[in-house]
DNA sequence: AAGACGGGGAG
DNA sequence: CTCCCAGTCTT
């Protein structure tokens, strides 16, 4: 892993973050590109936000770049731009919860401080024979304090990575390799035969099913075709990136509302057109079918010599691919561009 | 204590 | 499909 090779708080910190909730192999390529382009904190922090949500694209959960560069800016104004290495620092900076201050701490500082995450709390789990689920009230706090009293006077980020390294590779939620296992003769979960039942059933979400629809609207201005869209609102989904026009907040029945619904926005009539294509997404518990539909206003020749309602955004495709866009806007631009090259005599 | 927040890897 | 991922923050 690259930031094994030159494990500075920063490179320790943007790695950390980065694999919250993500897989390793998904972070290596996106650890890469960020280090080339913001090699240091106060390159991150004097980024726009726009460049650091682009390099953060596909990645998920987008508050952890937008908390970082706070962080960032936070760390110039008030750490001289150096990394603090203050537990109770670290912990401060937005985004840094005790997973990610201690993961920093005792990789890049060598401090004597724990790390509990998905891995390690099966890890442990196991160790201990615990029979409840790892989440619960107590049986975290109980994790913890395994994990604080496992570390080694000297080495814990070394111990620490290597719990979790245990955890991705060996000790595997589903047919653990116990065989394989270096300390498994140590293990009471292996000892009791329990290495299926530990960890304990973790309650999820519901998963929900919903349409939702994006309507593509155009206009020809400057030589060029234009499209409506928008930066997301902060607060909710993908806030910070910008988005076709769609509404993200509640699921929508029909092509019809979703025309009502973007009316309501512009305060123009808006008319909902052909669809050019579906894709299906999950995004948190939602699975949703978003329908993309060719839309018109229906005063086109007024609408099209004015700027649009902020937020939204008359722009053109080449600007469009520019921008951080999520995954499905991504897929949507992709499209028009495609269609834009096959089909540009019939507009 | 529970829910929101993304997207993809792996079986 | 389902489960899970080097979690954090807000109700």
């Amino acid at each position: 892993m690259p930031w094994r090779s030159d494990p500075r708080p920063y490179h320790v910190w943007v790695s950390e973050i980065m694999l919250q909730q993500t897989q390793v192999a998904t972070v290596l390529p996106y650890y890469r590109r960020w280090m080339e382009s913001f090699p240091t904190v106060a390159d991150l922090a004097a980024a726009d936000e726009s460049e650091l949500m682009r390099h953060w694209e596909g990645l998920g959960y987008y508050r952890r770049v937008r908390s970082m560069h706070a962080a960032a800016k936070q760390i110039m104004s008030e750490h001289g731009g150096e990394f603090p290495l203050q537990y109770d620092q670290v912990l401060a900076l937005p985004g840094v919860g005790r997973y990610t201050a201690g993961a920093v701490l005792s990789i890049a500082a060598g401090a004597k401080l724990p790390v509990l995450e998905g891995n390690t709390q099966r890890v442990y789990s196991r160790w201990i024979a615990l029979r409840v689920p790892p989440t619960d009230r107590a049986a975290n706090k109980l994790l913890w304090d395994v994990a604080a009293r496992m570390l080694p006077r000297s080495g814990s980020g070394q111990f620490n990575q290597a719990a979790m390294e245990l955890g991705a590779l060996v000790c595997l939620p589903k047919n653990p390799k116990c065989d394989q296992c270096p300390v498994h003769h140590h293990c009471r979960a292996a000892e009791l035969g329990l290495q299926a039942e530990i960890p304990g059933k973790i309650k999820r979400i519901a998963y929900e099913d919903r349409t939702e629809f994006a309507l593509i609207l155009s206009r020809e201005a400057r030589g060029a075709t234009q499209y409506l869209a928008r930066p997301l609102p902060d607060g909710g989904r993908w806030a910070g990136l910008w988005d076709f026009p769609r509404c993200t907040e509640a699921a929508t029945e029909s092509v019809d509302a979703a025309a009502g619904w973007l009316s309501q926005q512009l305060g123009t009539e808006v008319a909902a057109g052909v669809r050019l294509q579906t894709l299906r997404h999950a995004v948190t518990k939602f699975r949703i079918s978003l329908h993309v539909h060719q839309a018109a206003l229906s005063n086109a020749g007024v609408a099209a010599d004015r700027t649009a309602p902020a937020p939204w955004q008359w722009v053109s495709l080449d600007q469009i691919r520019t921008l951080p866009l999520s995954v499905t806007g991504r897929k949507i631009a992709e499209f028009l561009a495609a269609d834009d090259q096959s089909f540009l005599p019939l507009s």
